[in-house]
DNA sequence: GTTTAGCACTACTAATTTATGAGTGCTAAA
DNA sequence: TTTAGCACTCATAAATTAGTAGTGCTAAAC
């Protein structure tokens, strides 16, 4: 257990470096505090002695480890509200009759991003829970056709295929077969329905089967496929003093481009103790060498779910992001989001 | 009007520093030339003193001005084949039945800028030529509901929109009354109709109208707003030598992200001569300066019409692009969509 | 009258030096 | 336990040096 001073010091010296992004001295401290900065010195030399402060140099000031981010935001830390006026702006966007949630949590995190100089990340809900509530089909000419599939929850998914040489009958014997052989099915499960309980019965009674039943078949599975993400604000990057090196650009932005990279976010943390759970709100914390994605990022995110829809909203930042802030925020938008 | 020795000069520059970014000798020009490196020097010379060359200080090699770039795309360039290699991958895309249209660009453009390492856009269609097809009601719960618009080429819009105390009854009246009115109504112009020739008949038959009303507008403004684009391979900046100044490149993507600054690149640049128009084929050609996007750049650029759809493909890249394998791959990308 | 060899000159690059200063750690006195 | 004082470290910036890849120019060679 530390100290009172110790703790002082310790969170100071975070909040110092979130603040400026340099080393933090003893003589800043100390005129914060009131005993000189010998006394400080030696209070710094034994908290990195207990691996929550680094130097960069022997003669530098300290920089929290990550072990001392971790800390602090377990221990010192105290959420920060926002400013009455973004509290405003967000509110805005949730109260505006005229937006659907969907837009909503989209323009609420572009918003969030921009205050925050940070990266935002919707995952929005895999619609693996929908249930297939209808498909349609529009003819556009001879050839074309636009195939529209709505799942209960009100998700839409839509392609314009082309079919050569198919009759308007068989295209509608087939859409009829569908919606009465498939309806009420989970989504994730209509394409394997489709192939082993659909296509026999297609192949009995409507002519060209094969070339309707394919194209079909993709367009469902596009519909499992996209589980929409949406990175916003990834330009952020660019203004953070750790991240001024090209190359290390280079190696996060390939990640925030790969798909597979960003579902893991959505993945809780399996450790040890804790979870990186802020114990309050559901909001978890992943610190460096924490996360699944950077050694040189924080991840603060939380999932929120409503009646029609589930998803994860994540904020992606530098180690020394500010902690305070971000958690009230996203407990913020959370929270309006599931009203 | 240069010599036939200025062109092989220039040509050998240009394409020397396209590959290497560094300024080009006099030494390695006289290697390929059968000449002297003080013989190629004094044609350097002269060939500076017209604009066609630049020096980066008193004693470096030659690089190609922007006026040199345009020299060499309209009198030295030599179109250059693809390998069969890519070739054949590209084919395979739009050989591949089970893709619609939309995805075999999106996917062929994904492949150009992976084999180039330029980014590259795709500004679909807006659908201003679209005409109102139909409108469907979808109920979800009691307060929500999906309403989808279909254009006649086959776009599709849906939104999910939330009213409160609402009947369903007065929504399906809202729905045959829209259907009956406005179908075949250019889909930019239905937001007018709807306010001008819907409005007032749904006040006299609907109850609740307002709320119905507000709903279906803002579906369809969404619909008028969206015209889809599609930045492909940002990260390909990243790579290359002149973009490697952090600052640089967020004035680059800060562009790239803005849809004001994308939607520049359609329009066709108004100058005195010749447009930028690669003679033989469609393709445009806008070097630095002459672009509108930003000075460090060359786009090259075309547009694609099909019965569905219509829309520009470009790729945007350093000055000293590889002109002769982009124009081609243009030209075929472009022959592939509108067959 | 072109072409070329030769040479003086320029300025980029990388390595080395120098100076400055912001910071620490340690010791001994308060 | 705290603090003043001092030696020491190392990053940063500026100045120096050396090396070299390139040019421009001139006068001779073709």
């Amino acid at each position: 257990m530390l100290t009172k001073r110790e703790n002082d010091i310790l969170k100071l010296i975070v909040e110092q470096y979130i603040k400026l992004a340099k080393p933090v001295s003893s003589n800043l401290i100390c005129k914060r505090l009131k005993c000189s900065s010998a006394t400080v010195r030696s209070e710094m030399k034994a908290l990195e002695e207990i691996g929550l402060l680094e130097k960069t140099h022997t003669s530098s000031g300290r920089v929290p480890s990550e072990k001392g981010y971790r800390y602090y935001v377990d221990n010192l830390m105290e959420i920060k509200k926002m400013k009455a006026e973004d509290m405003l702006k967000l509110q805005r966007i949730f109260k505006n009759q005229e937006l659907v949630l969907s837009d909503c949590i989209s323009k609420s995190l572009q918003l969030i991003s921009d205050m925050t100089s940070y990266t935002t990340v919707i995952l929005g809900s895999s619609s693996h829970d929908n249930l297939l509530k209808k498909i349609e089909v529009i003819p556009i000419d001879e050839a074309n056709m636009t195939v529209i599939v709505v799942t209960d929850k009100g998700h839409v998914e839509h392609k314009t295929i082309s079919l050569e040489d198919v009759s308007q009958k068989e295209i509608e014997k087939t859409v009829s077969l569908i919606n009465n052989l498939i309806i009420g099915t989970p989504i994730d499960e209509v394409s394997t329905k489709l192939e082993f309980e659909v296509k026999p019965i297609i192949g009995k009674y409507v002519d060209q089967h094969e070339q309707i039943y394919n194209a079909f078949y993709h367009v469902f599975s596009d519909f499992t496929e996209n589980n929409h993400v949406n990175v916003v604000g990834k330009n952020k990057f660019l203004e953070l003093p750790e991240f001024a090196d090209i190359n290390k650009i280079k190696e996060i932005y390939n990640k925030l481009d790969d798909k597979e990279t960003l579902r893991r976010i959505t993945e809780k943390r399996a450790t040890e103790t804790d979870d990186g759970d802020d114990s309050s709100h559901n909001i978890e914390i992943y610190i460096g060498e924490e996360n699944q994605i950077d050694d040189d990022v924080t991840i603060i995110k939380t999932t929120y779910k409503t009646k029609t829809d589930e998803g994860t909203i994540a904020i992606i930042g530098p180690k020394r992001m500010e902690y305070d802030r971000v958690v009230n925020m996203l407990e913020f938008i959370k929270e309006n989001i599931e009203k």
